[in-house]
DNA sequence: CGGCGCGGCGCG
DNA sequence: AAAGCGCGCCGCGCCG
């Protein structure tokens, strides 16, 4: 059993140094030191290397992001900010701290342009940087944490989600190696040649054809409403211009149209402007937001990292010397759910490759698009279609686990709050939400008022359903996240110099995570320890596992490649 | 001119 | 083929 890791708040100092307090087992501080701003990098690591220590801060991205340009990475911190956002809703705390009311610690993450002028301690804009401030923070989240009825879920959420928050500076400073080569040969392919003014050739060869098709030389088909004109006049009495309203439409215009949709969305979303904007020195780096949706999932802010088209992920290439390891969890969300549910005929339909033809084995459903579409369906809520007809039969076969998302969804119907597995609660119903569902159950409401409030309440029951179960889903990839980075450290650094990588901190010059989507993780690495990287992906993922849900027989298969990335199927 | 809602579409 | 959850970003069109 290893020790617990020191602990030292983070701050700035009155006199306008950074302070550093240590803190003792208590949480009581027993010494501070100041240190002037500009040797802060070297302060911390020297802390480092003398033994484990668990940096307490206001913000990551506010304090990490100079440390990281420094040259300089921790192992552990505790986010305060983050860690606000969760204990402040959790349904599982007692607030006799007042943490709900220090509402300056609500305040949005910093903005990513700020960080650069962050350090001059001016206005700032994100949580109080103030040592004192800090450090009165940080005792009153122990201790919320501490007298809650599940502290060491808490706990253990508040660490992984803090190092989810290192997690996310260093992917956005090491970046997605990225050859401008092989997307702008895709775009090339794809769009013709690239052209200094008006769009490219085969978008308006498409254009062309569309119009000819329609016999409409002035149609305009980037404005929905007058291209939705222009298709009746032509005779394709469609209700949308969506692809999947096209195409169920036989009419010659109909393929050139689909064809223009999306070579423009290739154009627009990731094009040439994209790859000027976005790819510095063979790295894509886009910014990640750990915790930036309500469901604890990561968000993303600029550059669209969450959704890189499969298809260009062939522009995703490893450094001479080095290769990817790329892998993702089969079906984690229903895995999650089997888990929290403690469902053991789901959790064994899950045992082995692919839960969806476990599921198929049990007989509940006669093929695997059925499996998958009725479990998608109970999670979802799918009341209607295909998906909500099978819904029904899964509850016979698996009622431990459809009842727990069936609960999760009535108490949001009803307004209530439902937490995840480690507790992080759902936001409760906003106030029109409220006046909508007890004005429907006053004496003079209308037809009207009532089926808005029971559309409302249906609407905030998928809510609710979807949310324990993305949001554990979440926990476990946080878990594994956490345990694959502490790995990866200590894989050593390669010193031949025809492995060193093109650009990127330090830290990179060692097999680092270069990706992470919610399920899905990236690393890049010499191609020497590619083996033992693959070997690291997969104990962490089965150490999450272990983390979150003990000796519950559930496991999580990856799917794991190492090599050049290719899109899927 | 900027802000915002919407339709549409990419990702899990 | 799409429906049920969660996102971000694009262009358009409307508003102030």
């Amino acid at each position: 059993m290893a020790s617990s890791p020191a602990e030292v708040v983070l701050g700035r100092s009155a006199a306008g140094d950074v302070a550093l307090i240590d803190l003792d087992a208590a949480g009581m501080p027993v010494s501070t030191v100041a240190v002037d701003i500009d040797a802060l990098p070297d302060v911390i690591a020297a802390r480092e290397s003398a033994g484990d220590v668990r940096w307490i801060w206001s913000d990551t991205p506010t304090w990490y992001t100079r440390l990281l340009s420094a040259g300089v990475r921790v192992r552990r911190a505790w986010d305060l900010r983050l860690v606000h956002a969760i204990l402040r809703d959790a349904a599982s705390v007692q607030d006799d701290q007042g943490l709900r009311g220090e509402t300056s610690w609500d305040a949005a993450a910093t903005a990513l342009d700020d960080l650069d002028t962050l350090f001059a301690f001016g206005d700032s804009v994100g949580p109080p940087e103030g040592a004192d401030e800090a450090l009165a923070e940080y005792r009153r989240q122990r201790a919320t944490i501490a007298i809650a009825r599940t502290a060491g879920s808490l706990r253990l959420l508040a660490v992984a989600e803090s190092a989810g928050a290192l997690t996310g500076v260093e992917l956005h400073a090491a970046g997605l190696p990225w050859s401008v080569e092989a997307h702008a040969h895709l775009l090339e392919d794809q769009l013709g040649p690239r052209t200094a003014g008006g769009l490219p050739a085969r978008i308006e060869d498409a254009a062309a054809a569309v119009r000819s098709a329609l016999d409409d030389p002035g149609a305009s088909l980037d404005s929905q409403p007058k291209l939705l004109r222009a298709l009746h006049r032509a005779g394709i009495l469609v209700e949308s211009t969506s692809q999947w309203d096209l195409g169920r439409h036989d009419h010659p215009a109909v393929a050139p149209l689909l064809a223009y949709k999306k070579l423009m969305r290739l154009y627009t979303a990731n094009g040439w402007a994209w790859m000027d904007e976005w790819v510095r020195d063979g790295r894509f780096r886009p910014v990640y937001v750990p915790a930036g949706v309500v469901t604890g999932r990561w968000a993303s802010s600029g550059g669209g990292a969450l959704q890189i088209p499969r298809r260009l992920r062939t522009a995703v290439r490893a450094d001479p010397g080095w290769t990817l390891v790329t892998a993702d969890v089969a079906q984690l969300e229903p895995r999650v759910l089997a888990a929290m549910a403690r469902d053991t005929a789901l959790a064994a339909a899950a045992s082995g490759r692919d839960l969806y033809a476990g599921v198929v084995d049990s007989g509940a459903v006669a093929t695997r698009a059925e499996a998958k579409m009725a479990m998608l369906g109970a999670m979802y809520g799918a009341t209607t279609g295909e998906s909500g007809r099978l819904v029904p039969r899964l509850r016979r076969a698996f009622p431990r686990a459809m009842g727990l998302v069936d609960d999760a969804a009535r108490i949001g119907e009803d307004g209530g709050r439902v937490s995840t597995w480690l507790g992080r609660t759902s936001p409760a119903p906003g106030d029109a939400w409220r006046a909508l569902q007890s004005r429907a159950s006053g004496a003079e409401a209308s037809g009207g008022d009532e089926t808005n409030a029971r559309r409302a309440a249906r609407d905030r029951g998928r809510f609710t359903r979807n949310f324990v179960v993305q949001g554990t889903a979440a926990e476990w990839a946080l878990a594994w996240l956490a345990d694959l980075r502490t790995r990866l450290s200590t894989l050593a650094a390669v010193e031949a110099p025809d492995a060193a990588p093109r650009s990127g901190p330090a830290f990179a010059r060692s097999p680092h995570l270069a990706f992470f989507l919610h399920d899905e993780i990236i690393v890049h690495t010499p191609i020497v320890h590619a083996d033992a990287v693959a070997d690291a992906v997969r104990t962490s993922a089965a150490s999450a596992g272990r983390l979150l849900f003990g000796e519950f027989p559930i496991d999580f298969p990856l799917d794991l490649k190492i090599g050049p990335t290719a899109e899927k199927e």
